[in-house]
DNA sequence: GGCAGATCCTAACACTTGTTAGTTTTGTTT
DNA sequence: AAACAAAACTAACAAGTGTTAGGATCTGCC
């Protein structure tokens, strides 16, 4: 009874679900806008102006422009936390992991560009404590995966090489598969996940 | 003659000799400024305070904040072309033609990590028509690299891997070398180039 | 010592920034 | 039709932007 009435008035306060419908369709306007201007160099008016309204209005849904950049930040960071706890709690061998993971993250790469591309590029912007927040769940992400693949070397499954080495060369270069958003060039999206894919996952066999 | 003249006169007009010192130095500490905030979010005012002169006095030195822009992507993109013109001409085999490479990718990352970065990165805010002229060199670099790839799996050299998706791969790998600069951790330089090296070449061994 | 030129400074410009206040329009409910 | 809230608008704010003008100061050379 008292939750649901907390419940309620949160809801009425931060949001209804009209305006929630609008807060999402600025945050995805925001998206394509902050991608290829930056964040930085895109202006509220911008961004007013793609949405079809004055910039003042914005303000109805939005408290403020760096809380647009946190929801998409954060959105892109507990999609990837929460597909690699599933990944955690599977039996698969190493391989099969790093390959599911892998793949998840070229998918990602491939279907919300924008999204992944500025929580790549541009939390940089957030304001603490975000931003502090951001990169502690970068770390922890990261830490993580390393886990992974030094638990592989240890059961002898993989080759051996420095763990954080190794997750520093399969994130970036997924996410350099930004450039090749960028331009869409005869390489088809599928030739580009089976090539890098066949690349990253060669170079971890035995 | 007319050569000379003209020369001394670009010179003269451009930069005297102790100026083209201080325009180095405001370039320099504009690198360092511009990796860690943005060239956007960098005013002329936070570069005027680390170099320890007013905002005006800068424009004795430089005509512009993009000017300084272009000239640090440039010197990067000129440096890693001209490396890779002797890398073409060298007789030696596909496969460590790409190792040199993939070292000197590496060592630029390590050694003038600032300067590359920002090339990497804040080059969509040069104004035209140096952002066109950029985008084509760059361009052109992968294109040449994708090249020694193709030729190497014509030659049976390396594995069939398709050259656009494997160049894309390389570069971008190598590029997240930024984020270990970031973040200076247990990890040595030596021990990452050696292990990004051993990935990076295993994956293109037959 | 004094001239010349390079380099600095202060002040200001025109403009853009994110955001707020106050008001009017819009759309739905009674 | 009246009333109410949601969401749009206009206008303005304080602060910050890159850059220029004009004058002061410093430096090295005759």
């Amino acid at each position: 009874m008292l939750v649901l009435f907390i419940f309620d008035a949160c809801m009425a306060k931060i949001q209804s679900k009209k305006n929630s419908t609008k807060k999402e369709i600025i945050i995805e306007k925001a998206a394509k806008l902050f991608r290829d201007k930056g964040f930085g160099a895109s202006s509220m008016r911008d961004l007013a102006e793609v949405v079809g309204v004055e910039a003042a209005s914005l303000y109805n849904h939005i408290q403020s422009k760096s809380e647009i950049l946190q929801a998409i930040c954060f959105k892109v960071a507990n999609e990837f936390i929460s597909h690699l706890e599933a990944v955690e709690r599977s039996p698969e061998p190493t391989l099969k992991k790093m390959e599911t993971i892998i793949r998840f993250h070229i998918r990602m790469m491939l279907e919300q560009y924008e999204y992944v591309y500025i929580s790549d590029h541009e939390w940089r912007h957030l304001p603490e404590p975000y931003l502090s927040n951001f990169l502690n769940q970068r770390r922890s992400y990261r830490k993580r995966l390393g886990d992974i693949i030094e638990n592989g070397i240890q059961k002898n499954e993989i080759k051996n090489i420095e763990p954080y080495v190794a997750i520093l060369t399969i994130l970036s270069a997924i996410s350099g598969i930004e450039s090749w958003q960028r331009s869409r060039k005869s390489t088809s999206a599928e030739t580009l996940e089976t090539n890098m894919v066949k690349y990253l996952i060669e170079g971890l066999k035995k």
